[in-house]
DNA sequence: ATGCCGGGCGAAGCCCGA
């Protein structure tokens, strides 16, 4: 089973440019980022065409988020548990059945946190804890589960081309990256550094100074797993395609593949 | 090099992203 997850920045904008990612890479499940429209303006139909069940928690203008499976979901929950004043889309989770499988996915859009001297960060750093609270619960039910999606982490110094770019950003303050550490430390397996050793791969490439062209990226999309899901976990990689099409987002697809 | 793109909103510039 493959499963990705891919900020599109606008689903709008970006609906061919994924809609020829989903039929060239045939990922059975996506968890989608940064939709930028409300639930009743999906595309639904050019999704559901390619034979792609539908979760989706939208915004309207900001976050937005969706899982996209060519199985069943069930038991569906909208929004981070944990705050019920947060009005900002980032989190969609559901259960996905198979005939002989039943693994939990959720799409997370954590939040950018800049400027950090602002409210914001403090947001991006609460939002975390909620997260961390959260999984903590889903963990007791020690079954397959997978938590995919862009989180504003740079994990370490490998995952950037420039540390000074990048030193006192919210993306790499040391507060956000101990945040990040508390929550893998829960049990989780990061996905693409338990299948790769190599720096300087990247899901992200900014659209301006010539980002893409130079490869000046970070890698901030990153797929975590439970016990039980990096039990099956055989690959795990970037697909930098759809960065190189025409109209295409900040963001390429980072995918797994579970022995499921 | 904290705004050089690009998207939303809405009809022009401003807010936002990472």
């Amino acid at each position: 089973m493959k499963i990705a997850t891919f900020n599109v920045n606008s689903i709008k904008a970006r609906l061919n440019n994924l809609v020829h990612w989903l039929e060239e890479a045939k990922p059975d499940i996506v968890c989608l980022q940064e939709l930028k429209c409300v639930d009743e303006a999906f595309p639904h139909e050019a999704i559901e065409a390619l034979g792609y069940n539908v979760a989706v928690h939208g915004q309207k203008t900001y976050n937005g988020v969706a899982i996209l499976s060519k199985f069943p979901l069930e038991d569906i929950t909208k929004g981070l548990p944990g705050d019920d004043s947060d009005e900002q889309a980032r989190y969609v989770e559901a259960v996905v059945s198979t005939k002989d499988a039943v693994l939990r996915v959720a799409s997370i859009y954590l939040p950018n946190g800049n400027p950090v001297d602002t409210e914001k960060y403090p947001y991006k750093l609460g939002w975390m804890d909620r997260l961390t609270a959260h999984t903590k619960e889903l963990l007791q039910a020690e079954e397959m589960l997978v938590l995919a999606g862009d989180y504003n982490v740079i994990r370490t110094a490998d995952d950037c081309y420039d540390l000074k770019a990048w030193a006192d950003d919210a993306l790499f303050k040391i507060e956000t990256r101990e945040k990040f550490y508390e929550l893998v430390n829960l049990g989780l397996t990061d996905s693409f550094r338990a299948c790769h050793t190599e720096p300087n791969r990247y899901s992200f490439w900014d659209y301006q100074r010539g980002s893409w062209q130079k490869d000046n990226g970070i890698l901030i999309d990153h797929l975590l797993l439970s016990p039980q899901a990096a039990d099956r976990l055989t690959a795990c990689d970037i697909d930098k395609a759809p960065r190189g099409r025409e109209k295409p987002s900040d963001h390429t697809p980072v995918w797994i593949e579970l022995d499921v």
